[in-house]
DNA sequence: AGCACGCCGACT
DNA sequence: GTCGGCGTGCTC
């Protein structure tokens, strides 16, 4: 009687990644289906894909409901990714639909494996020997029964495939059909065990244990720069191997990966699967195939991939747990942090988040007792965090159109004197964010967005940061048309790196920013060179915070500190706070101890002394104080709202009418803000208006904002999004 | 999401 | 008269 399995003409219902909020009836296909089989079924006039997510309702006209066309040929999907697809939509306000959609975006799904021709040793010897074919024959018989491409083979042999071919008509070689997506290569968790500290050594060992527990548990591994967090979290991987399950490590950035995926290879002898945006079609469908067939035993990648098809999960790294790109802002609004938690806890499975900058969320989830934590104190090897120093620039005197202080200039050359490398950081992209028309005043902004574009020398263009739209540097105002009027104001990387090159004379100095490299590629072999001493100065966007190690590097100097202070973020101090520490930590990772040099004009500033004087402790805990104090994350709960429409007016009558309907969060004790205009007021020609839901920790917010939303019919143009526990607000 | 249906204005 | 604009509604 098994309930999961439906013969011939029983009612199943399947959810398609079709936008109806629902589950459809159908009649189950000759052969019979079992409830998370991914199928096909006609939808109107298409065909679709979807999955038997149970037994048919029975409540639509029996008349019109059509068959299955066929169960596709991948592994279903597991009672427990549909438990976990349903909890985040519900956490998140998604339509279930759109979450599937996350769990299916395997190209080629729908196709039978994808084939190819392989060829291995026959049974008969040829009877003319040759000595190409000797060489053939010779390869084979050396690999024994392993299969070979056409080209493989003949590339071995050195012969041209015609040989091989040859060979394949005596039938001294065996051509078959062999699926083009293979297993991934077995890793061997003790392949080349690093030698640990006893401190790593011994949080390797709590991992361990609580892999091999087989229960959920999370855990936040904290370790500053440096103190091989990575190392450690490898020993749980090696013990997930061990016990045969799954593991899959999270990170921020798809840079990191390929670095990462070298530590793998040397750590367990061969490359895990990978998977983000930069991996091909082909690969991807091979990683999601195999990952749904177990054989994806250790799989790093981007957020997205906490959606692939895990057989046995047995783990989840998440690293650099604080980033923020971990939050998905754009269509399915999810934390993949959070999701980790949620999904690990549904089958079992052990988490670990890694930082050496922790967020406020995990550290108070420590204090609550739900995480256990980790903690590594001394950096491996002799170094030291570096030194931090604050440089007053209100005692500088630096004209307007320079931003590198006269001591960190001398820094920096006592630095190129010993032939040692120098970082210059500033977190912003391109020449310069302002283009100011010195006739008129007029600044220059974007057609589609209330955003200034920002100047991009390096490509010649005006830049929007917040649409991608570029145009041509003009030469003419476009408000007063006045020429050559047109005037940089303020600071980029590129425009710094060109005030290094004017102080710097002699120095090599490279730069360091996302946009200024075509892939992906270019960018790794840029940080690679100067890794190796191919550089005297660095100047670079938040791109060099992330994990990369220059060896050489034993001065810092950040250029605005007091930039991410601005704002009404919530998290502009955290942020600050961790993104400072992250830089200070390139610096002296090898023998010698590092300074970093802090410009601020608020040298006073409560966040600024703290990342001075290191306290760590003081930060959090008055930054924990403030947020309970405010009622906000991690102590409160947050869903930001947003309206958009290309009717300014419309905007604010949906925004409004919410505000006044606010019974169903007044029911729960919540409070509405706004309307109010986002901060970017217009984002590719939509006006956009925010609400901001401010809730108790426990309470039931989800259920309420849908009750609150749907009071109101909102019009075809208006879109409207929801997003708990936002990250940014703009 | 697609795709059809359908109700209006602009053209051969 | 007919073509085609895209607002509205449906898909088991």
């Amino acid at each position: 009687m098994s309930a999961s399995y439906f013969s011939h003409g029983e009612l199943v219902g399947v959810l398609t990644t079709q936008p109806l909020d629902r589950v459809l009836d159908y009649k189950a296909p000759e052969g019979g289906c079992f409830v998370g089989a991914f199928v096909e079924v006609p939808l109107g006039p298409r065909k679709v894909i979807g999955v038997v997510w149970g037994a048919g309702k029975g409540d639509y006209d029996r008349s019109k409901i059509r068959h299955v066309i066929r169960v596709l040929d991948v592994a279903p999907m597991r009672t427990e990714m549909q438990d976990f697809l349903t909890k985040a939509a519900g956490y998140t306000v998604t339509p279930l639909s759109q979450m599937l959609r996350l769990a299916t975006r395997a190209p080629g799904l729908g196709d039978p494996p994808s084939m190819r021709k392989v060829y291995r040793k026959g049974s008969i010897q040829p009877d003319r020997m040759t000595d190409a074919r000797r060489k053939v024959m010779a390869v084979l018989a050396e690999y024994g029964g392993l299969s070979f491409t056409l080209k493989e083979l003949a590339d071995m042999a050195d012969v041209t495939s015609s040989v091989v071919k040859g060979l394949v008509k005596l039938g001294a070689v065996a051509e078959e059909d062999a699926p083009r997506d293979t297993p991934y290569p077995w890793l061997d968790p003790d392949y080349a065990k690093k030698d640990l500290t006893e401190a790593q050594e011994a949080a390797a060992e709590v991992m361990r244990k609580g892999v091999a527990s087989d229960v959920y548990g999370t855990t936040l591994l904290k370790g500053v720069t440096g103190s091989g967090k990575t190392e450690v979290y490898m020993e749980a991987v090696a013990e997930c191997l061990r016990a045969g399950k799954q593991a899959l490590v999270l990170l921020p950035e798809i840079a990191l990966t390929s670095e990462f995926l070298t530590r793998v290879e040397a750590r367990f002898g061969a490359k895990p699967a990978e998977w983000h945006s930069g991996v091909t079609m082909t690969e991807r469908r091979r990683c999601w195939r195999m990952v749904g067939q177990g054989d994806a035993k250790l799989i790093v990648g981007a957020r997205s991939a906490l959606f692939l098809p895990y057989q046995n999960l047995g783990l989840v790294i998440v690293d650099e747990e604080h980033d923020t790109s971990y939050k998905q802002e754009d269509g399915v609004l999810y934390n993949a942090r959070d999701m980790t938690v949620l999904r690990a806890s549904l089958v079992g499975a052990q988490v670990i988040l890694a930082s050496a900058t922790p967020s406020l969320e995990s550290w108070a989830n420590v204090e609550a007792g739900k995480y256990k934590k980790l903690e590594l104190t001394s950096r491996y090897g002799p170094a030291v965090m570096p030194d931090m120093r604050a440089l007053d620039m209100r005692a500088e005197n630096l004209p307007s159109t320079r931003w590198i202080s006269k001591t960190l200039r001398d820094e920096v050359l006592a630095r190129i004197e010993r032939g040692e490398q120098s970082l210059l950081f500033m977190n912003r992209r391109g020449y310069a964010p302002i283009t100011l028309c010195r006739a008129c005043g007029h600044q220059v902004g974007c057609d589609h967005c209330d955003a200034r574009m920002v100047e991009h020398r390096f490509q010649k263009r005006l830049v929007c940061h917040q649409c991608g739209e570029t145009k041509p540097m003009p030469n003419v105002c476009p408000n007063c048309e006045a020429e050559d009027k047109l005037a940089p104001v303020g600071p980029g990387v590129e425009r710094l790196a060109e005030e290094a090159a004017e102080l710097f004379l002699d120095a090599r100095i490279a730069t360091l920013s996302s946009d200024m490299y075509g892939s992906a590629r270019a960018l790794k072999a840029q940080i690679e060179a100067i890794a190796n001493g191919e550089a005297d100065v660095i100047i670079g966007t938040q791109l060099v915070a992330k994990g990369h190690n220059f060896p050489l590097l034993t001065l810092v100097g950040v250029i605005d500190a007091d930039l991410g202070l601005q704002g009404s973020d919530l998290r502009a101090a955290e942020r600050t706070f961790q993104l400072m520490r992250q830089v200070a930590g390139r610096a002296g990772r090898a023998e010698k101890r590092g300074v970093a040099y802090l410009q601020t004009y608020q040298p006073e500033h409560p966040v600024i002394r703290s990342i001075l004087s290191g306290d760590e402790d003081g930060f959090w805990g008055a930054e924990a104080t403030e947020r309970r104090h405010a009622g906000v994350p991690p102590y409160g709960r947050l869903a930001g709202i947003v309206l958009s429409s290309p009717n300014v007016q419309e905007v604010f009558d949906v925004g409004a009418e919410l505000a006044r309907l606010d019974a169903p969060l007044r029911d729960i004790g919540a409070q509405v803000f706004g309307p109010a205009p986002a901060p970017i007021g217009r984002i590719r020609g939509r006006h956009r208006v925010r609400l901001l839901v401010k809730a108790d920790k426990a309470a039931p917010i989800q259920q309420a904002l849908i009750k609150w939303v749907n009071q109101v019919k909102i019009g075809n143009n208006v879109r409207l999004s929801i997003d708990i526990d936002p990250q940014s607000f703009y």
